[in-house]
DNA sequence: GCTTCACACTAACACTGTTAGGGAGATATT
DNA sequence: AATATCTCCCTAACAGTGTTAGTGTGAAGC
């Protein structure tokens, strides 16, 4: 048999989709698998261990975030990216949002890659402070955007996100006049 | 006895504080307020119910909105203001975003007073559109920096919301020359 | 005095996450 | 070849969850 790690988060994000992260279920989850609730213990120390491993599943499924040097266009376009970017992981499944959050318990949580960005901003001209503000201030306008609740349209998300990226545009020439 | 609803809610805020959301359960309440679990399905149809009425108290409990006439300022410290008293809300208890985001079904929350403030923007020069997606942003930016594991500091979040600010201002700008 | 209503109760159902301990089969060691 | 180890799943059980059904009991209204 040999259940395998993948085979089971694999199971796991299906399931998500049709039950939502109430219904899904140590023993529902097993017996989508064909196995018998304590089972999963072997592979995951908790549940939340497993929320844990789904949401770095679905982050490592978003395409790979592209070489800043290669990437055409100026900051802008490549914050609007990963923003757009990360949203859609965090919509692409029921319930999205929470398992991305309840993921990754340190506090400001490396959800794009987050050195890779502020170094991006840093190169543009931004102050490593305002560099590293940019990108939680997107992070959290993002995750709050997506909540089950509040999914809302494109349209009202990209309205705050240019709204947002304004503002940066403000700060950077005030910074660099 | 008469428990109150009031009592109740009151019960449940402060128990909440003690043990998180995930602690806040029907019994334990219950057994706070000398009574078992069951009665309180007398006062609340559900404990989502329960948490409804909780946000709704938690809402209540920060101080009225001023009068946009009364108040000092223009809409941006307006905005800010709200702002920040919303984070305060959220803050203000263990888990409070998560009641908070819970409660009310409807798609958009009316979480600051809502119709007040869009109103007060399109007085200042906001067309009707943007006024209303000012608001949905800013509400959504709050609650996604307002997490409990994300719950950062007061510095990170000001980084963003005056962001947010700077671009609103862009925006009024550009729509009166 | 009788009825009605508000409010609490007990008992129970179908779940939940999680731990403890057992056992079959493959694999490695001697 | 025989023995020991490791992998992986099992059953049984604990303590807890939300929620429903049905049963009182005391106060209020007629």
């Amino acid at each position: 048999m040999a259940l395998e790690r993948a085979t089971i988060i694999s199971a796991a994000l299906k399931l998500l989709d049709e039950v939502g992260i109430e219904g899904l279920s140590n023993r529902r989850l097993a017996a989508e698998l064909g196995v018998k609730g304590p089972s999963l213990y072997w592979h995951f120390k908790s549940m939340a261990d497993l929320h844990s491993q789904m949401a770095e599943a679905m982050l490592a499924q978003v395409m790979p975030s592209p070489d800043p040097e290669a990437f055409p266009g100026g900051w802008r376009e490549w914050l609007s990216f990963g923003a757009w970017g990360l949203r859609g992981v965090a919509m692409s499944r029921r319930d999205g949002v929470e398992i991305l959050a309840t993921a990754k318990p340190t506090g400001t949580n490396p959800l794009l890659s987050f050195p890779a960005m502020v170094g991006r901003l840093e190169a543009a001209g931004f102050a490593p402070d305002a560099a590293r503000g940019a990108m939680i201030a997107i992070g959290r306008y993002v995750m709050g955007s997506a909540r089950s609740a509040n999914a809302g349209s494109d349209a009202d998300f990209a309205f705050g996100l240019e709204t947002l990226l304004d503002g940066l545009e403000v700060r950077l020439a005030r910074t660099n006049p």
